[in-house]
DNA sequence: TGATAAAAAGTTTTT
DNA sequence: CTTTTTATCA
């Protein structure tokens, strides 16, 4: 026993955490509250069941509900395992471990060993296609989202969910219609969507439950998350030894949308008898005052099943509940509140431990334009794809039409990209031409072409000779291409040699020039990056050796040689790009969405646009849901946290704007405005975040003079000019100078000595010219490009 | 029939 | 502020 307590990898842990990672229950459940270090016991329970135990790394399953967890949780993994065992562990998404599952054994349940993955745009197409097509009087995504919720709810008739069927019965017998039009498409482009690669998935290892019979233990991250079907996956895939972590908390439910199922907590416990239930009580990350309050939002929710936690740090300064005019003056004096907060502390924090959490991606427009204007580094999380970037999406259509040329939606979106004379009507007119005589697309333009059939959509002699030399030609000189990439170890660039001739046969740059003549610059920069993310790809691939799964006696499984459609897949199933490597010298803002930071966490948090309608959000169903959101938000802050609400609207009609009825009632519990920054609070700011706070001489030495270092941003001298919106943004640095070519470095408002601003703003001015590019452009059309160039 | 210009309408969260 | 629909012209 002794011995076992000294295991390197329970050090630094409390005895909680200990319990639940030494444990040798077949099933443990690990309820705990934010910050208390779940995703830490969690891997190292990983370990503990490698090294300890003595599970082999690739028998063990580890599923993650985002692609940024599951990277983050093979890092710490691998960090704490050494020798690359980590890479072994079959780790990842739900999706993509089914994904691997089913392109290794899909064939045993008649899957097409080519499958592709639809992503959203796929079957939002398909949806309306079909709905146009039957003459449904069905709203196209109300279907979808009918289609999806009736595949993520599973198959067990636990979830007693006959609950709503919209509306009528003709209603239900129109969408049953449309599900199984849709699936019939799927199936003839060989495409699977999200929710089939689970759907299938489960039907493979109810089948062949021999897949898994390797498998000792399966451990679950963010368990609460689950859905119907993924429980189901869960325990199909512990099906041979019933062995199962997971780990969870009740209150960030925030995925109910995605048919989340809290109750899968309780059907756990329920199936699982003698299961061990380890709470963390323990909170690690916020200060008190900021536990308090966010224990006060969640506690709103009369139903929620109630958890201890008890902060480990000091009291730290009271949570901000700030009101500013709008949405513009919000932004301003986020930027002003932040430069204040990190001048207060001496730059003990710097940038990259601030972040501003939205409900949704598109509030981020007022927030990244100020920041790029006061010339502050960010780098955006969630919201923007690179991948649906629309030169990029073509590009990857292209792909796709190589690897599957029946996928016809892919085909219809690159049939007149260049513009090939085919028009929309004409497309949609052979789509159905090829629906009727029941080939694809590509198999009805190959034999037009050929002369083997005359389609009887009208096709014009000259528009024939581009789609037969411009489209049929490229696609099948690439096909030739592609199948020289065939083996892995074999020539390394294949895949983007693939995609540079791809893009030169297309001469994709000219291309580029002729239809964006503003800013094909920044696109070209994108197709650039596109390769190296597909180089990147290819190099990862190589030496990790990843996606593959352990081979099973007496099991053949199909090897995945191809590279195209593994570098495919993994588009479809990663939602962003790894800026990783790059970004990290630099130190940026976060700005993401609050979905999207999730176990995350950072000293300071901006929380705007607290209003009814943003959260909760005005298309929301689920109150409790939208409340548990702003309970994540708050969470993520160690040391210093600002709600802020905007007291007009700030489109058009300039509408009043109502605070979020989570923090009405508790408003008086709230700062107005930020607190003092003395020394006392920064101390106690210092020791949460485990740095030296540097001297007072140090601190306020570097303050520009006359410097208040209250917050009394729009109380000042300046603010009767704040009425007026346009004016309202100059507290942001820069923006008192007339519209320049490159932002000018002036005072901020505000009545400082400008004379001596020149020292503190030293620190900005590198950003500030280099981020001119993206202050100027129109702010939708950020790139990674240009965040790389800030991070260079 | 397709391309271009002008007008209109539309914006949650992720795999 | 942007994407999608509609009208007009070639």
């Amino acid at each position: 026993m002794a011995s076992v307590a000294d295991h390197p990898i329970l050090k630094g842990l409390n005895n909680a955490q200990r319990r639940a990672v030494s444990s040798s229950s077949a099933t443990v459940a690990i309820l705990a509250g934010p910050g208390s270090g779940k995703t830490h016991t969690l891997t190292s329970r990983v370990v503990w069941l490698v090294d300890e135990v003595g599970y082999r790394p690739q028998d063990v399953v580890v599923a993650t509900f985002t692609v940024k967890a599951a990277r983050e949780m093979m890092d710490r993994i691998g960090r704490a395992l050494g020798g690359g065992r980590e890479k072994k562990l079959i780790l990842g998404t739900f999706h993509s471990i089914c994904r691997r599952y089913l392109s290794a054994y899909g064939g045993k349940i008649g899957l097409p060993k080519d499958f592709g993955i639809a992503d959203d745009k796929d079957s939002r197409g398909i949806v309306e296609r079909v709905c146009k097509r039957l003459k449904l009087t069905l709203d196209p995504p109300t279907a979808r989202a009918w289609i999806s919720k009736q595949k993520a709810g599973g198959s067990e008739k636990e979830s007693a969910r006959a609950k709503k069927p919209p509306g009528k019965s003709l209603g239900l017998q129109e969408l049953q219609t449309c599900y199984d039009e849709y699936q019939k498409q799927l199936e003839r482009s060989n495409l699977l969507d999200y929710d089939d690669l689970l759907v299938r998935c489960v039907e493979l290892l109810r089948k062949f439950p021999s897949c898994v019979s390797n498998i000792q233990s399966v451990l679950i991250d963010e368990y609460q998350d689950t859905n119907g079907i993924q429980y189901e996956l869960m325990k199909l895939f512990a099906q041979h030894r019933s062995r199962i972590t997971i780990v969870g908390d009740p209150d960030q439910s925030i995925y109910g949308w995605r048919s989340a199922e809290i109750g899968n907590l309780w059907r756990l416990l329920r199936e699982f008898k003698g299961t061990e239930e380890v709470s963390l009580e323990d909170n690690y990350r916020s200060s008190q005052s900021i536990l308090n309050l966010s224990l006060q939002v969640i506690q709103q929710d009369k139903d929620r099943y109630k958890k201890v936690l008890k902060p480990v740090h000091t009291r730290g300064s009271r949570p901000v509940l700030r009101k500013l005019k709008n949405a513009y003056a919000e932004a301003d004096w986020i930027v002003c509140e932040m430069r204040r907060v990190i001048m207060m502390s001496g730059n003990m924090l710097t940038h990259s431990d601030v972040a501003i959490l939205l409900r949704s991606a598109a509030l981020s427009r007022h927030i990244e334009s100020t920041l790029g204007k006061a010339g502050i580094a960010y780098k955006m999380v969630g919201g923007f794809k690179f991948y649906d970037r629309a030169e990029i999406k073509t590009l990857l259509d292209y792909l796709r039409v190589v690897h599957q040329p029946h996928n016809n939606d892919a085909l219809s979106r690159i049939m007149n990209v260049p513009k090939r004379g085919i028009g929309e009507g004409t497309i949609k007119n052979l789509i159905e031409e090829a629906e009727q005589a029941s080939m694809s697309l590509w198999t009805l333009l190959v034999k037009h072409c050929r002369g083997q059939r005359t389609a009887k959509t009208k096709i014009t002699k000259h528009t024939e000779q581009r789609i037969t030399g411009g489209l049929i030609r490229v696609i099948e000189d690439l096909r030739k291409i592609s199948a020289h990439t065939d083996d892995v170890s074999g020539d390394s660039d294949g895949l983007v040699g693939l995609i540079h001739q791809l893009i030169k046969l297309l001469d994709f740059e000219r291309f580029l020039k002729d239809t964006h003549p503003d800013d094909h610059e920044q696109r070209w920069a994108n197709v650039q990056e596109f390769i190296n993310v597909a180089a990147d790809f290819v190099r990862d691939l190589e030496q990790t050796g990843d996606d593959t799964l352990p081979e099973i006696q007496g099991l053949q499984q199909s090897v995945e040689t191809e590279l195209l459609p593994r570098f495919l897949a993994n588009v479809s199933l990663a939602s962003d790009v790894q800026t990783g490597e790059d970004g990290e010298n630099k130190p940026l803002v976060t700005i993401s969405t609050i979905h999207a930071a999730k176990g995350l966490e950072w000293p300071v948090v901006f929380i705007p646009a607290v209003y009814q309608g943003s959260i909760p959000h005005a298309r929301s169903e689920d109150q409790n849901e939208e409340r548990r959101l702003l309970y994540v938000a708050m969470t993520r802050a160690k040391c210093l946290l600002y709600l802020s609400c905007p007291t007009y609207r700030s489109n058009s009609s300039d509408e009043p704007c109502e605070l979020s009825s989570f923090v009405a009632t508790i408003s008086r519990s709230f700062l107005e405005k930020g607190p003092c920054l003395d020394r006392p609070v920064m101390e106690q700011i210092a020791q949460i975040v485990k740095r030296k706070l540097p001297s007072n001489e140090a601190i306020y030495g570097s303050l520009p003079s006359m410097y208040s270092p209250e917050d009394d941003f729009g109380c000042g001298p300046e603010s009767e000019q704040d009425n007026r919106r346009n004016t309202s943004r100059q507290i942001g640095a820069s923006i008192d100078a007339p519209p320049a070519k490159r932002p000018r470095l002036s005072a901020p408002a505000g009545g400082y000595d400008s004379s001596k601003e020149l020292d503190w703003r030293k620190d900005y001015a590198t950003t500030m010219e280099q981020s001119s590019n993206f202050t100027l452009k129109k702010s939708g059309t950020k790139t990674l490009h240009m965040l790389l160039q800030l991070a260079t």
